[in-house]
DNA sequence: TAGATTGTTAATCGATTAACAATC
DNA sequence: TAGATTGTTAATCGATTAACAATC
């Protein structure tokens, strides 16, 4: 019915809510498109197209409050609360990932990690645990959580995310090469591959 | 003048190359533009749009040369040869690039790291030379690198980038979660935070 | 031949951009 | 008031999907 946000609009606006944080940190009250779309080398109407669903009204000739639409661009993606999350697979990116302290802005939080390897399970990378494959849906269950980060291998990418999904996770954040396609849970990607494919072509011209 | 090929088709090619990689593997000898969508759930004709720029003709009926669309694709992205790089941020995350071993796939190799950590510089990790900053020039100039890849922390973004700009690296694969536009260098974004907002967002509904 | 597939043109869909009214 | 900005509708643009001709 609804038809939603568009997805274009949706990875917009991570970006500008590192903007609206810098403005209300250096104590600003409001802000224009104008202002965001030029931060950006965006076109103003393109921004306030993305704001829109955001339902914080602007004042005309003022712009829009710094601190609501803030608020309310968290609040829109679910990132006002921080989701407490399973990383799987504990290797080089894992561990980079299990360090990378950015993630609570977007209201993640990595609480254990889960590898097959038996040199990696029972010790602690960045401070947090690493369990054997088979604690998971204990764990899940357990801890309420719901939400999976894939830093698997190639070949280890399809068995571990069906041992998330029979865990009980809902969520998975794709990091693998591997297309995954399960039934009842949905599925991000960060396709390296892709970014790369766009840079590489962009250099052969 | 010509309109060049569309970055949503250019983002796919990664995918059909993996899965035509894994079919030479196999020595099929030929593919059709059916079975790659039905592999990545996509549509056929979609398919065929997209493989039109690689310019290897199809045979009715048959389908297309695996070999020659595999190796067609590898040489439209400039992956047929490998690009030496180096890489700017020798943290978690960089470590853990300098560590993954399928981007040789993607004809990138990773020659050397740089950081400003005094602590880092003069080591190696996973048998790359970590430089000073200060070196990148003259390295660059010398083994004739031209792409950088980012990894270092927010902050320093902008001047890691600068310094890689007056290095005379043409291209920086970036992954900060900044915007970076610079003059005369080309790049390209892996944007964790819109990923994550796509995933998020789908979460809250 | 009949059927399957490529190749290509047309139609549709959705996002971006332009135009402009409303208004503080 | 005049000017700047929001809010909204219309036009444009580009990608996806549908239709269909060509042909092995």
């Amino acid at each position: 019915m609804n038809p939603g946000i568009p997805i274009p609009s949706l990875r917009r606006l991570p970006l500008y809510l590192r903007y609206l944080r810098a403005m209300a940190e250096q104590g600003q009250a409001m802000v224009t498109c104008t202002a965001i779309a030029a931060e950006f080398n965006l076109d103003p109407t393109q921004v306030r197209k993305d704001l829109e669903p955001i339902e914080i009204p602007g004042l005309r000739k003022v712009g829009y409050p710094v601190r609501d639409l803030l608020r309310g661009i968290e609040i829109f993606l679910g990132w006002h609360n921080v989701t407490d999350a399973f990383l799987v697979g504990a290797g080089h990116l894992g561990s980079a990932l299990l360090g990378y302290r950015g993630f609570v802005l977007n209201g993640i939080h990595l609480v254990a990690a889960f590898d097959t390897d038996p040199a990696r399970i029972g010790t602690h990378i960045q401070g947090r645990p690493v369990f054997p494959m088979t604690k998971m849906a204990e764990l899940a269950a357990r801890m309420h959580v719901r939400l999976g980060v894939l830093t698997v291998s190639e070949e280890a990418a399809r068995p571990a995310a069906e041992v998330m999904r029979a865990a009980g996770l809902t969520a998975i954040w794709n990091f693998t090469p591997v297309k995954l396609a399960l039934d009842d849970v949905v599925i991000e990607a960060v396709d390296l591959a892709a970014s790369f494919a766009v840079l590489s072509h962009r250099l052969t011209e």
